[in-house]
DNA sequence: TAAAGCAATACAAACGTTTGTATGCTGCAA
DNA sequence: TTGCAGCATACAAACGTTTGTATTGCTTTA
């Protein structure tokens, strides 16, 4: 055996129903007031349910209804501040809704996705929530329950909230080009379907200025602290290195600024470092961070709304967000310092 | 109306029962490999199930065996980088139980912890995994129902799992009287219970080496960076600054850090800084973060452990989990540049 | 005064799965 | 041939709640 133990039900309708002297759906309805009980018996029932710590036992509600009143996410990475905005939009919209939300983390693992989903598929949730999901488009089209489902951040699902990635993207590759970048480095992060735009506004912004696209310059961040210091590792070993250095996201970024400078390359004077998501710690570390913001609990909120919209039949348009903000901060500057100290040596 | 639409259930044990021309208790059997059900019906069975998409109905599963095989983890704060090593620790422990995990953030608000419980209540959770938890141990005491609980860090609790808090607090302190600092601040977080091992070690500390407690020199941190900025005011309108200040946790002495140097506050040539979790960007900022590191990971395995133990009807042994980690790195030093700055002016 | 209307509550079936017991069947020994 | 073991499967009850329909006992109205 593997599991937990056995418990009783401690306290339930039908012995409410036995100690007010009234059948059971007497106290369902009571319970969930209904004009059907008057309201002495309403109050007598409540009152009972009450001391006799009663707690709905909620397989046998969805059982019958069919409906769980639940919602699941499956959220890829909980240390992610990221996330976390996104979480709180995503309780706060629902708790407008009365739906309830439960929450599974992935680790972003793809294995750990589809278990994520079955779980809530067996729940019988009556909706879920994917951001930025690992697996593909044709699993969760091809998935054995009719739950809707939203996407945050895959363009290619059917359903899906989305914030412009690649003009957030673009937005900060625009401003290194306009401080006079010309050689920009690029962190991506584990690959997979509905993660490429942040590559292609990278390609798409050095076309538009004419520039190469050159896979030295292309490094892999693999959310760990010595994935970052291996990235200035490579950096540092570059013959010619870029003068800017556009990171996956700003945990990757912080840790980058932070490896450069053990290695007596500074910021932003030698080389410049742009991030992503702008976190609360973006702004703290020594030089701020250049970053984007993304709208993330407006998606939280706006996927909660599709979702409802679809769960009731509808197939609301796919919702406008705001767009992200670039936050200019001092990690980055002009790329003269950068190449003054590559033709001096 | 509030609740998503109705869904029927797809595919039902006994539509695969009527397809394999068999009984449904067969079905349940061979799915669940019972030795009853010859090799050769099971896989016929096995094949129709995944052929028609059949997907276990966890309720009615959960109404019959009166047990959901489901752990609920409260969590207090997502965000919190902290929370997530507890969380990996937890799942990975729980993996090897067969338990599935399922988790409700709180945000820290103790309304909210209490519906997150309610939740797991009503989904016959086997057991809850609550750390850090807001409401009072008598609330947890008189829950009416029969779940085991354990708690993390809440060291009154009758069941829990703790590191010695008091001890890695004591830590950090005996590390800034060592370095010669006799006036030093100490930040806060939202009071509670179960949430004084910090301050007690604070005054602890101080009593040991012979200073008295300046109420003056406490200040309150509420998670956000503004708080944080607040504090730095607080501290530079002092006429005696603290020459080291602990701070509640990483988020909070980074953002301070921040604040001070916006302020002409050199850290940790005029002031010590001091911070608490070890979280990833701790080592990164500038200048890097003496901090303490708790092992959450254990707490999460142990955690699990333990519940599992008193699922069992055992009443495990309260474990042992290892020490906190002083980590001293470069945001504290001797208080000399903070005297003599203070005796100069 | 009897029929009709209404309010309050009781009855019973259903949701999908599990599990103890009953049944039918085969082959084998007596 | 009869009896028995034992295998594979069928039957039926139960888990706790919900909900459509039926019933009860009043009050109102023609």
């Amino acid at each position: 055996m593997s599991k937990l133990r056995w418990q009783p039900q401690r306290t339930t309708i039908k012995d409410i129903a036995k100690a007010a002297n009234v059948d059971p759906s007497t106290v369902t309805r009571a319970l969930q007031d209904s004009p059907r009980v008057k309201a002495a018996t309403r109050e007598k029932i409540a009152g009972l349910a009450a001391e006799m710590g009663y707690v709905p036992n909620m397989a046998a509600r969805t059982l019958v209804n069919r409906r769980s009143g639940l919602v699941g996410v499956v959220i890829p990475d909980m240390t992610n501040p990221f996330f976390a905005d996104l979480g709180k939009g995503i309780e706060d919209e629902a708790a407008k809704h009365d739906l309830r939300i439960l929450i599974n983390d992935t680790r972003g693992v793809e294995s750990a996705e589809r278990e994520a989903v079955n779980l809530f598929l067996e729940l019988k949730v009556d909706g879920l929530i994917v951001p930025m999901a690992r697996c593909t488009q044709q699993y969760y089209e091809e998935l054995p329950a009719a739950v809707p489902i939203v996407h945050v951040n895959r363009d290619d699902a059917n359903h899906h909230v989305s914030c412009d990635r690649v003009e957030g993207s673009f937005m900060v590759m625009q401003h290194l080009l306009e401080l006079g970048h010309r050689r920009i480095g690029f962190v991506r992060g584990p690959a997979g379907p509905g993660r490429e735009p942040k590559m292609f506004a990278y390609r798409q912004a050095l076309e538009h200025a004419g520039l190469d696209y050159d896979p030295d310059l292309i490094f892999t961040f693999d959310g760990t602290l010595v994935s970052s210091e291996r990235i200035a590792d490579q950096l540092s070993a570059l013959d010619e290195r870029p003068s800017a250095v556009f990171g996956w996201n700003d945990v990757n970024a912080i840790g980058l600024m932070h490896a450069l400078r053990d290695r007596g390359i500074r910021v932003p004077e030698d080389i410049s470092i742009a991030g992503h998501d702008d976190i609360q710690l973006a702004g703290c570390v020594d030089p701020p961070l250049t970053t984007v913001a993304w709208p993330m609990y407006e998606l939280g909120q706006q996927s909660v709304r599709y979702l409802y919209g679809l769960g009731h039949g509808k197939t609301p348009k796919t919702p406008q967000v705001s767009a992200p903000k670039l936050i200019i901060r001092q990690s980055t500057g002009g790329p003269k310092a950068a190449r003054r100290r590559q033709t001096s040596s």
